[in-house]
DNA sequence: CCAGATATGTGCGCTACGCACATATTTCTG
DNA sequence: CAGAAATATGTGCGTAGCGCACATATCTGG
């Protein structure tokens, strides 16, 4: 049956996941979508409240509790945004080093999964993922969502598409 | 960089389940564990209580409660299993459909994001992911955790190496 | 200059889950 | 074969994470 790939990649997928937020929550000590706000935060372009919520896909207040518990745990700080409408989110140090835990614990935990492949296995893997990564038809903010985990000290050429209104940002 | 591949599965994972979750919300109305919960109990291997619970990784109370849940929205009943002191999970008629609609919302979640793919692709990948599930070593239990959102009627050549009918004790 | 858009914060409730404890049934001893 | 231990389930209570509706502050365009 045609399906059998997407049952496996489903399969996968899960495992994959199953094992990243069992490590996220044993180095941040929350779960939920609180792991990926912190590693967004840490890109640090000036993260808003608002922007996070689209990211994230929460409700607003969901965003803001969040940013509640992060902000208790000591690991953002809220300033003043240049409008001043907004908050400015910014990782203080404890939350800049939670982060690299994090990061370095997520690459770990599919590292462990990927490890029974051969070098070259690995390769071609990479490059298939890389490909069906690259054609999917995405907008700015879904790229930032599926990107809101990623590791940006490893991925330096991200295959996700920055074009499908034309115009980025 | 090496950590490229793990960076690269590590956000198709995100997206992969991402899709699947968001669709099995609207299919079954909760979330959480409680679609897994659906399939695995729709194995239809006289499911307990506590099996389910080792399966999907609750805690005993929290089992109870997501059973409460299911036979609240009438989708699994309680009937008395061999031994006195198991309880016997089924899953009612309207269980069994919510169960397939699951499946379908599952694989066609994933597909979305496959068929960007050519044939040739797709038949490449899948050999590459059937090699990487059959070279993890797993428990059986383990198993059972990976596959708890699998789609039986598609996956008829479980890569995992133990078939998903048997059942261990 | 004021109506709407934008951005954030709050009151309140709900879902999903865990810990500790209680209860019922088997199984394993001595 | 009686009592202890193991097994399986259910309950009281609390918490984390999140959404809806509402309130408030600031910016922007006619």
């Amino acid at each position: 049956m045609e399906n059998g790939i997407a049952n496996l990649l489903g399969a996968l997928s899960l495992a994959v996941m199953d094992r990243i937020e069992q490590g996220a929550r044993e180095v941040v000590g929350r779960g939920g979508e609180t792991p990926a706000a912190l590693i967004v935060i840490g890109y640090g372009q000036g993260m808003t409240n608002d922007k996070l919520r689209r990211i994230l896909g929460l409700s607003h207040s969901g965003t803001v509790r969040l940013v509640d518990r992060l902000v208790s745990d000591r690991l953002v700080e809220r300033r003043a945004g240049k409008d001043g409408r907004e908050v400015a989110l910014h990782l203080t140090a404890t939350g800049a080093a939670a982060r690299n835990e994090l990061l370095a614990s997520r690459i770990s935990a599919v590292t462990s999964l990927l490890d029974v492949m051969s070098p070259a296995e690995r390769k071609q893997l990479a490059t298939l993922i890389r490909e069906l990564l690259a054609r999917q038809d995405t907008s700015e903010m879904d790229r930032f969502t599926i990107c809101r985990m990623c590791d940006d000290r490893v991925c330096t050429n991200c295959p996700l598409p920055t074009n499908k209104g034309q115009h980025a940002r």
